[in-house]
RNA sequence: CGGGGUGUAGCGCAGCCUGGUAGCGCAUCUGCUUUGGGAGCAGAGGGUCGGGAGUUCGAAUCUCUCCACCCCGACCA
């Protein structure tokens, strides 16, 4: 591609919404632009990348098996009000109507579609395991869209849909796609980490995560250097303290904390650590038993225990409450966090200095594992700038009301397999596979004929990949203050070829035609750029752009008999013979090029 | 959706507090010079100051309102 018949738009300051450095490069770089909140065109430039990370996800999923299809970006309501998603899913599903006021959606993921293809298509066990994907257009009516391409609202997703006779089957596709994702994240250049995985609202049973490493990503996870354990921080487990209760050895006090309501300075304060500390977080439930499954019949009888006005949870002073977790207790299914005047009523006091220690019935205690283990704590006493130090279960108050697993793991803690410690890691989900089991096939009636000839519900799983989501993740894990270091396999072109003063200078015109044209029958992707700038933009456009291999000719060069040769991760260009270069970048590419994926 | 912030030329910003001619840098166009690291000089074009309403002789500036966007929290590829 010739740079002057190509389109290249780079900016030296980047737009002053964007925060993040891939979204930044990509604005600066001509990737994208932003049409509206989390919507953008994807500038030519761009497109090259998003087409090749679709290309070798393409490559490795028919490799792997699975059968390329495409379902509409336009999905009739009938089919997610018979799924039930389009009561569950919530203002994220975008809905519109025709000129006929019949309901749509713009497709978030495609099991109904695909579940209602397997209905009508699949009828014998015969004809399975069948895996469906399509690299498709998907819309999600973020709350918060931001970061660019990174979570927009519309984006590009590669999603797989399997179905199975049975769970055994499943379980073989699910561990396939697994071993896929991963040769799909090599293949990318990208340095990732599977984590297993919270199953979220589209429910099922196993799940796993793939994350981009880097440290502005928005998830945590934790994982284990001495094993294999890693897992999202939302569903690491914090495992039970390995020691029990120690016995009280102080007795309850009442201390002055003026002022003091943040556990790090009531430690020091008070000259302790803060793991000696209880803090409480005190949350309201927003759902009644029976009220959140609507089919309940109004007649039955309300519940024989009036539910708890307030929930008060427990985490040591150097833990934070993990909110998925809360989740999972009994009650607390949906809630939120108590205001200011639901605390002040239920415990007298303002949220800074609340604690477990002689409140009501109304207020329900659920203490972390780690907690429900300390002795001689220290908690708030329900009076404004005051403390309690010496606590003690049993002894000082009841015992809680449930000891739950409510903290996230923090690096140190001991791996939940036993096996060593955890570490903490930042990653941008790139990747998620579930096994969904029967829960759209039994909700859509799917069923196929069994050797037996009985009609049975098709087991299913499903596999997503952020494909537009890579091109911003790629970016954040390979940058540096010059622009984007695109790894060799999604570049938009692998070469740039820089004749400098080519509008001008017959000999650099002739010798980087020559090699453009040589590069170019040799299949490999080349950008020239011919633009009719001076040295010094075309040179910090290309490094901005991050073509990774960058030949430089100039008059000076030419007359000395070499051109220059600069990778764009490294420091020093090196000199090449002008008739040796041609070979030498093939050489230096094959070099690159990954052993050929086995065809397993 | 809650909290905070910003909207002035394609991009980055000043002007607003204290009302009175809409400015600067980059980019763009023309000419000349320059040409291995974002050139110099001379000239030119480009604005409903986010929209609307109000106060005022007069509003980018003050008031109200709506909108858009960004950042922080609950969701997800």
């Amino acid at each position: 591609m010739r740079a002057s018949r190509f389109f290249i738009s780079t900016l030296k300051e980047a737009p002053s919404e964007a925060e993040l450095v891939s979204h930044r490069l990509m604005l600066r770089a001509g990737l994208i632009r932003r049409l509206a909140g989390g919507v953008y065109t994807w500038m030519p430039l761009g497109l090259r990348v998003v087409r090749k990370v679709e290309a070798i996800v393409r490559e490795e999923m028919n490799r792997a098996g699975a059968i390329e299809l495409s379902m509409p970006v336009v999905q009739p309501a009938e089919l997610w009000q018979e799924s039930g998603r389009w009561q569950a899913y919530g203002p994220e599903l975008l809905r519109f109507r025709d000129r006929h006021e019949r309901d749509f959606v713009i497709q978030p993921t495609s099991e109904e579609v695909i579940t209602d293809i397997a209905r009508n298509e699949l009828r014998s066990y015969r004809q399975l395991p069948v895996h469906f994907y399509q690299i498709q257009t998907k819309f999600r009516d973020e709350r918060r869209p931001r970061f660019g391409v990174m979570r927009g609202r519309e984006f590009v997703m590669k999603d797989g849909y399997s179905f199975h006779a049975d769970e055994a089957d499943l379980v073989r596709e699910y561990q396939n796609m697994h071993a896929t994702y991963c040769r799909i994240f090599t293949r990318l250049g990208l340095r990732f980490r599977p984590v297993a995985a919270d199953t979220g609202s589209i429910g099922g049973t196993g799940s796993h995560e793939f994350h981009v490493l880097a440290d502005s990503g928005e998830d945590s996870i934790a994982w284990c250097a001495t094993s294999d354990y890693a897992a999202n921080v939302e569903l690491a487990e914090a495992v039970a303290p390995a020691l029990d209760r120690p016995a009280a050895s102080a007795g309850m006090l009442r201390v002055d904390t003026p002022g003091l309501t943040r556990c790090d300075d009531v430690a020091r304060h008070l000259g302790i650590g803060v793991e000696r500390m209880v803090k409480a977080i005190a949350l309201v439930a927003t759902t009644t038993p029976g009220e959140a499954d609507s089919t309940a019949s109004p007649t039955l009888a309300p519940a024989a225990e009036t539910p708890p006005v307030l929930w008060l949870l427990l985490v040591r002073g150097d833990h934070t409450l993990n909110e998925i977790k809360a989740q999972k207790i009994a009650g607390l299914e949906a809630f939120r966090f108590a205001s200011d005047g639901e605390i002040v009523a239920a415990l007298g006091c303002r949220p800074g200095y609340i604690g477990p220690v002689g409140i009501g019935n109304a207020v329900r205690v659920i203490a972390d594992r780690a907690v429900a283990a300390m002795a001689d704590f220290v908690c708030g006493a329900n009076t404004e700038n005051a403390h309690f130090t010496g606590v003690n279960w049993g002894r000082d108050l009841p015992e809680p009301f449930a000891i739950a697993d409510i903290r996230n793991v923090v690096a140190g803690d001991p791996s939940p397999d036993g096996k060593g410690e955890l570490l903490i890691q930042r990653g941008i989900e790139v990747g998620h596979i579930f096994q969904l089991r029967r829960k759209y096939a039994h909700a859509l009636k799917a069923t196929f004929l069994d050797v037996a000839g009985k009609a049975t519900a098709f087991e299913m799983g499903c596999y997503g990949i952020g494909i537009t989501r890579i091109v911003a993740a790629a970016i954040e894990q390979n940058h540096d203050e010059r622009g984007i270091l695109w790894p060799d396999p999604i570049a938009p072109f692998r070469v740039a070829i820089a004749g400098l003063g080519y509008r001008r200078s017959e000999g650099v015109r002739t010798a980087t035609d020559a090699l453009y044209d040589q590069l170019q029958a040799a299949g490999i992707d080349v950008l020239l750029d011919d633009r009719d700038e001076r040295p010094g933009v075309i040179l910090t456009d290309l490094e901005l752009l991050g073509i990774p291999h960058r030949v430089v000719i100039g008059e000076r060069g030419l007359t000395a008999g070499h051109v220059e040769y600069q990778a764009r991760n490294a420091t020093e260009p090196q000199r090449v013979p002008v008739a040796e270069t041609a070979t030498f970048i093939r050489s230096v590419l094959s070099a690159l090029e990954p052993a050929a994926p086995s065809q397993t």
